[in-house]
DNA sequence: GGGTCGCTTGCAATCCTATGCAGGCATGGA
DNA sequence: TCCATGCCTGCATAGGATTGCAAGCGACCC
C-alpha cells in the first residue's frame, strides 16, 4: 500500500550515477552527455519517475502555477474564457488554480491571501475588483497581476477589456439608425468599470446623435434584477428598444418580454446584449450583441502575464480590444446597414 | 524590486524565539504557549508572513491540491459543478488544480501524468473516461480518483453519478403515460457510460410498458449532431416525443425543431432532457427534464475524496444519487400526472 | 525542600530537487 | 608527446517548512 514515492534519487542509483545527474536530464538546456541522459531516462522510466514539481519550485521559486479568482460562473462568457485561459496556459507549461470569490471587496482578500500561500506566479481576475490594498500586497510580493474584463485605475495591475466605451457608442449609432425613439439602458453593475464604461459610452453615442436615454437602471450583472429593471420600464417609461449590460442578462430580459408581458422581440421591443457569448447565437435568442472577442482577450492575458513573469520590473499595461457588433434577429435592423 | 520573501526564520529572529516554534504557531494542534503564539503572530503581522504551502507539502506529503480533469465547458453542467466543488473544498481547505483533457483516452493520460507532478492528493474527473492504465497509475502513486458524472468497471475508481437507469425509466412511464406513441431517442455518446446507461434505462422502462423506441441516434453530447439527429428523425421515424440524452443537446433539438423545420413544441412533438441546468428553467426552453442533483453530487464527491484521502487503504466506492423528474412545458403532461 | 509530572521549546534531521564549483577525461593542435 | 580547451559529472549546499527527541522549567504535592 505505502508505495514510497520514486525520487530522483532511486533514479541515479538504479542507473548508477549521480542524484544531480537525473537533475539534469530533466532540466531542458543542462549539460549533459546523450549517452547519460539514455541511461538515465530508461531507469526513470522504469521506475515511474517524474520530477516533483513542488520540490523543484521550492528551489527555483517559479511553481508555474497561475491563480484564477472568479465570482460566478454562471454567465457563459466566463466558463468559456476559463477553458481558453486554461488551454493556452496549458501549453506554456502552467496550470490554473482556481479561487472562488464570492463578490468582491472582503472575501477576496482573503482568498488573494490563499493565493500568495501557494506560491502562484501571477494572477488573473476575472469579473473581479481589487482594492488598493490587495494590489499593493501582490505588487510586494513580486506577483504580476492582470484583471480579465475589468478596469482598474491601479497602475500596478495589467488588465485586459475589450473597448466598452467604443463598442455601447456603436450600440447607440445602431438603435438610433433603427429608428428607435424610446431608447432604455439596463446597466451592467455600476460598481464595476465595465459597467460604468458601457453605460457611458451609451450616453455618449446617443448624446452625439441628439438623444438620450428614457430611462437607465442598474441590472447588477444578475438576471433577477436584470428582469425587474425591465418589467418596471416597461410600465412608465414604455421604450422601443432596450441596450443590456451583458448577454447574461439580456436572456433574462427576452424572457420577461416575452414570457413575461406577452411581448414581441423585436416588433415590440428591440433588445441588445454584450458579449456574444455562444447561447446568443441559438434560435432561442438570436441575439444582437456586440461581440467580446474572447480569444483575443485571452492571448493578450496569457501574453501580458508571462512576460511580466518573465521580466519582473516590466511595467504593467492596460489593453482594450474592440469588437465587431453581431447583427442578429434581436434588434430592429436600419436600412441598409452594413 | 527585490523583495526577499518572508520566511519563519525571519519571524523566529524578530520574535526572537526558534524556527520551530514559528511553524509550531501556524500548525494547528501543536504545543505552544499563548505568550509565545502572541509573540509569534505579532512579529509574523509585522513581516507579512504567511507560511509557504509548497514547502509544507514537500514534507508532510499533502499539497492540498486536489486536480480536476474536465474536457468541456460549453454544457452548463459543468461549470455549475465546477463552482459548487471549488466553494466545498475551499472550506474543507482545498483547491483545485484544473486542467482541460481533449476528449477522452490519449490525451487524459498526458494530462494525468502532469497532475501527478503537482503532488496533488486527489483527483476528479468530470466527463472524462479513464483507461484501466490510467486508474492503475494513479491507485500505484496512492492517489484517490473520483469520477463525477461518469461510470467505470475498475474497482480501484470510486465514482458518483445520478441514478441514470432510473431516471431515464422515469422518463419513459412519463412520455407512455402522456400517449406518446412514436417514442424517439437522442443519446448521450454512447462511448460513456452515462450515455449508455441512460439508453438502457430507457428502453427498459418502455418495453416494460410495451413500447419501443420508433429511433435512436447518438448525439455525442454534441450540438451540431443532436440537432443533425433531430432532424434526420423527423424525415423518417416521425416521432412525436423525444427524450434527449442531456439538457445540453435538448436545447439544440428544440432549436432545430421550432427554428429550423417550424415544429411547435410540445404541440408538435415532445422533448424531455436530463440534468436541469439553470438554463432548462429559463422561459425560452422551459425544458422538462430530469434533475441531476448536482448539489448533493458535489457533496457525495467531496466527501468520497476526502474519505480516502484522510485514511488511505479504504475501498473506492460508487455512488448513483436519485433525483425528481421537473415537469415543465415541453413535453405533453399526462393527466393528473403528480 | 525535594521529587515528579507535564507543558514548552530548541536542536537537528528530513522532504526532493536545482545549481555553483571544481575536478576529470578526452580531444585536438602544435 | 605535451598542453590547453571544453564538455561532463559529482559534491555539497540551499530552498522553507515539519516533527521526533530530549532538555528545560515551573508548578504541584507530599
Amino acid at each position: 500500500m505505502a508505495e514510497r514515492k520514486v525520487t530522483s534519487l532511486d533514479v541515479a542509483a538504479r542507473a548508477g550515477v549521480s542524484q544531480s545527474a537525473v537533475s539534469r536530464v530533466f532540466t531542458p538546456g543542462a549539460s549533459v552527455s546523450k549517452k547519460m541522459a539514455e541511461r538515465v531516462r530508461k531507469a526513470a522510466e522504469e521506475l515511474g519517475y517524474r520530477p516533483n514539481v513542488l520540490a523543484r519550485s521550492l528551489i527555483t521559486g517559479r511553481s508555474r502555477i497561475i491563480g484564477l479568482v472568479v465570482a460566478y460562473l454562471d454567465n457563459q462568457f466566463y466558463p468559456d474564457a476559463l477553458e481558453r485561459l486554461s488551454n493556452a496556459l496549458q501549453e506554456r507549461g502552467y496550470h490554473i488554480l482556481i479561487f472562488m470569490a464570492s463578490g468582491t471587496g472582503e472575501g477576496v482578500g482573503k482568498v488573494i491571501d490563499e493565493l500568495l500561500d501557494y506560491q502562484v506566479d501571477g494572477i488573473i481576475t476575472a469579473s473581479v475588483g481589487m482594492s488598493d490594498e490587495i494590489a499593493a500586497r501582490c505588487d510586494a510580493a513580486g506577483i504580476p497581476v492582470v484583471l480579465f474584463n475589468r478596469g482598474q485605475e491601479d497602475a500596478r495591475l495589467s488588465q485586459v477589456t475589450s473597448d466598452n466605451v467604443a463598442g455601447a457608442r456603436r450600440i447607440a449609432e445602431f438603435l438610433v439608425a433603427g429608428g428607435h425613439e424610446r431608447i432604455a439602458h439596463i446597466t451592467g453593475w455600476t460598481g464595476s468599470s465595465t459597467g460604468r464604461d458601457r453605460e457611458a459610452g451609451f450616453r455618449e453615442g446617443l448624446k452625439a446623435l441628439g438623444h438620450a436615454p428614457v430611462a437607465v437602471r442598474d441590472g447588477h450583472y444578475r438576471r433577477k434584477e436584470a428582469a425587474e429593471a425591465a418589467r418596471a420600464m416597461m410600465a412608465d417609461a414604455r421604450p422601443d428598444a432596450i441596450f443590456v449590460g451583458n448577454d447574461h442578462m439580456a436572456f433574462a430580459v427576452m424572457d420577461e418580454l416575452r414570457s413575461g408581458l406577452g411581448l414581441r422581440v423585436p416588433d415590440d421591443v428591440s433588445v441588445v446584449g454584450y458579449d456574444d457569448v455562444p447561447l446568443a447565437a441559438w434560435p432561442a435568442y438570436d441575439l444582437t450583441t456586440l461581440r467580446q472577442p474572447s480569444n483575443r482577450m485571452v492571448e493578450a492575458t496569457v501574453d501580458l502575464l508571462l512576460d511580466r513573469i518573465g521580466s519582473p520590473g516590466a511595467a504593467a499595461r492596460k489593453v482594450a480590444i474592440g469588437g465587431p457588433l453581431i447583427v442578429r434577429g434581436s434588434a430592429r435592423v436600419p436600412e441598409g446597414w452594413t
